[in-house]
Order: C-alpha cells, then structure tokens, then sequence
DNA sequence: AAGTGGTCTAGACCACTAA
DNA sequence: TAGTGGTCTAGACCACTTG
C-alpha cells in the first residue's frame, strides 16, 4: 500500500463516492473552494449526482476524516485551512532499507545481558512495576561498513519467550514484529554528536553527527520494547511524504 | 484532532459500527485473532449484532482501510500481519514549538534574494522551467538563543505575491500556509555537522552535530518552496505517534 | 457455480444546534 | 423550531474469485 497515494487528479475512479470525494477534493485543491466555503448540503449533492444521502455522505465523512473539510450540524460541511503539519513517515526494516542501496546485508550481535530492570531501564521502558528486562546490542552491515547501531531494551514480562532466543542469528527487529501484536509506537528522532562507544561500533570519530532514532513499543498499554537506532550522519535519511488525505 | 487516538479499548463508542470496530480491534490487538485468521463473514456478523450488513460492512471496511484486516472477495476478511513500519510525525509551527518550551519567540530576517532560477534551485524545488525564485534565510529565537536557521527557496511563479512581501515582520512559513493550498509535501531529516554559516547563526562551533529537516511542498503538482530548517543537536527532537488505525 | 465483498438505494429516526 | 449531519435498515445488483 503507498501511503502517499493522493485522492484526488485521479484517471476515473470506479465507484461514485469516489468520484464525489475526488471532484469535491479537486475544487479545494484548485483553490475555486477556498477554506471557510461553504460546499453543498448532502441533499443538494445528491440531486445534483443523482444517488442516494448515504452515497454523497460516503465521500464527505471521507473527506472530513481526511481533514479536507469540516462538518457541523445545522449549518453545514466548509472547507477547513490546512494546519497540523503532519506527515506520515515510513520507517523501513534495516535489512531492506540496506538491500535498497544495493549492497549486501549483515546482521551482527554485540551483546545480550538479561538482568532485572533499573530505575533507567525503566525510564526507558515507561515501565511502572520492576522486572526482568533483556538488553541487546547490535551492529547493521551495509557492505563492509557498519551501518547502523541497535541499543534495545526488551520487557520480558510483556516478551518472555526472548529469553530463550540467542538473537544470533535473527535480529530482534524482526524477530519481535509478528510475534507481539503491538498497539502504538513513538518515534524521537534526534541528532547527537557520537558517544565512544557507539563511534567504535560505527568506525566514525567520535563527536561526529549521527541521526538517531529511538522507538518505544506497546502491546495494549504494555511496554515492549525500546530500541536506539544511531546512524552516522550522510549515511541515512528518513523520508517522510505527506497527503492531506486518502480514498 | 489527536492523531494519536486509538481506536480500541475506547470506553462506549456511541454508534454501533464503531463498537463492532472496537471489538474486532481488541481481539487482534489481544491476539486472540493472530494473523492470517479468518473473521467472521460480513453475514454472520450481522447476525451477531442484530444490525444490517452496511453496519458491519462499514466497520470492516474501516479496518482494511487502517491495514488491520485484508478483505479478499469469495474467501472472506483475515487478519494482517504488522508490516509497514509507518508514523505520524507532527511538524509543529517554529513559533508553537518554541512557545511549548515556555520560552519567548522572535523572528528574524537574515537575507532575501530574487533571481532567476539557477540549475541548482531548479534541483531543490524539483523545478523543471526556468522562472523566478526567491531565496530567504532567517534565523528563530527561543529567548536570546538562536533556535532554527532557515534557509528557504520560494517559486515566485506558484506565488508571485511573495515578490511584494518583505518578510521583515512576517516569517515565510505561517505566511505560505493558508495562501496556498498544498497538495503533497515531502520531508528529509537527517544529521549533519554544522557548516561555517549556520554555525554561525546558530552560534555554535562549525562541525557540531544538528539536525536538519528538509521540506518540499507541492500544490497541485506544481513545486510551491523548499525549506531547510537547521537545528543544533539537544535543541530540538522530532516525535512520531502511530496507531495502527484510527475512529 | 456459489458465495464473498463492493456498492448503492430510498427510505427512516435521532441528536444537535444555529436561527 | 427547523434543518443539518449521523446513523441505520432491509433490501438489491454486481464483480470477482475460488473451490
């Protein structure tokens, strides 16, 4: 599915309601409906296309959901300013983020300590009750370089089948994706001149910028994990691409 | 609107389809409906919940759509596995931001240059005509401490009014927004040692590591501006949340 | 060939709210 | 209080796809 699928300029969309939400959508785009407009009552819509309420109120909860347009009882729907500045950002496994560039993929475990939780393992696990907490460390080959460096906490009492899994072999990324459903995810990304250690993992001087991207994980308000990607500067990018909406 | 909401575990969901939302959410998020599992027909939902099909149809329809479920004509609805890693990444407005810091805001004009077009701004806007560009740099203040340099291209052909404004008073993000409607933006964030410019104005040493988010801004496939915001690194953290779907 | 989801209809009642 | 959107019904036809 590409999130940056965009509603409206397309060819000709099957189904009315579609076509409903691509007109309406291309009219706000054009700037012929500017924001505070007025569009036409469901009911008008709906003379005008020839169709039932439910198909012209099809396309305009669409269109309200996307942001496009607001609606309010008595009064009716009006084209909404744009304002948050959101932007969805896709965030790519490791190993197929390397195999895009073209080079070959390697996996390397560094370190794997099982230990109860610290009050800092629980700050970063926005873990409330102690308990028994694997650390792993690990490096990501592009080619010969190293490309990226993983520092993940994981919360076994939400994950107590990584205790018995070496992570040797599989990296915990992917191991963890499909076995836990999770139900949220934060993302911080920042940048940081590189610590001694991770400048040693990365083969770079330490102080050189590096992009770093921490993640926290829930399953159903329950800490999972959480990972600290470090990036030497000029070798990542996170790409983020924005719509203002989707059919 | 919080994009952050979730859809599952909500208290009483007042209409009907979104509590058959909620429910089908819960047992996946649970893993009581792992992935690959067939839920119910369409049919026999509506039996179970003693309502039409349209009501379950527009439930389902709501969770295939956020990636839960994957509906396959003849054979029925089953679970998805969790693949694309994506985020919602809030850009908040510089001013905003600074003010959630608690600190005063100020804005200030470095430099403001038309020309026409070199092959190089071409490149950046992703322009393919020759035209009239204006180039800005400003800096933003969180109290006396430079906060974000920003370098901006603007295309004077998207908008030409840009050529009367001095952006002395005005900085040109708020003054964009809302005089174009947008259709598509694409964001770049990476790290970067600080160059001797920005170092500069961000009073910094040359070479620290920042953060730079880059923006290009689309209104109806015709390129509108593009942004480099520079940040010194500890200043400033982007944050995503995800939600696998949402009401 | 049969059964699924995709779409649509022509109504209906209700909650909310602006006039 | 009148008119809007929010929701729902009990059907229907169709396209698709798999058994």
């Amino acid at each position: 599915m590409d999130v940056t699928e965009a509603i409206s300029a397309d060819a000709e969309p099957a189904s009315l309601h579609q076509r409903i939400l691509a007109d309406i959508s291309d009219r706000i785009m054009s700037g012929e409906w500017a924001p505070g407009h007025r569009i036409p009552f469901e009911h008008e819509l709906s003379a005008e296309y020839g169709c039932s309420r439910m198909t012209v109120n099809k396309a305009l909860s669409q269109l309200a959901k996307a942001g496009l347009i607001e609606r309010r009882r008595r009064s009716g729907s009006f084209v909404r300013r744009p304002q948050s500045q959101a932007a969805i950002l896709e965030i790519h496994d490791i190993k197929t983020e390397v195999a895009a560039l073209g080079l070959p993929y390697r996996y390397e475990l560094t370190s794997r300590r099982k230990r109860k939780s610290t009050p800092d393992d629980r700050e970063r696990l926005g873990l409330k009750n102690s308990g028994a907490v694997l650390e792993l460390t690990c490096r990501h080959f592009a080619g010969a370089q190293p490309f990226c460096h993983e520092d993940r906490l994981v919360n076994l009492a939400a994950v107590p089948e990584a205790a018995d899994e070496s992570f040797e072999e599989n990296a915990p990324g992917p191991w963890l994706i499909g076995r836990i459903p999770w139900s949220a995810a934060e993302h911080r990304i920042t940048a940081v001149g590189a610590e001694a250690e991770t400048a040693a993992a990365l083969n770079i001087a330490e102080g050189s910028p590096c992009l770093v991207v921490e993640r926290r994980t829930w399953s159903a308000d329950h800490p999972v994990t959480h990972v600290r990607f470090t990036y030497a500067a000029g070798s990542h990018a996170l790409v983020a691409r924005f719509t203002p909406s989707q059919s």
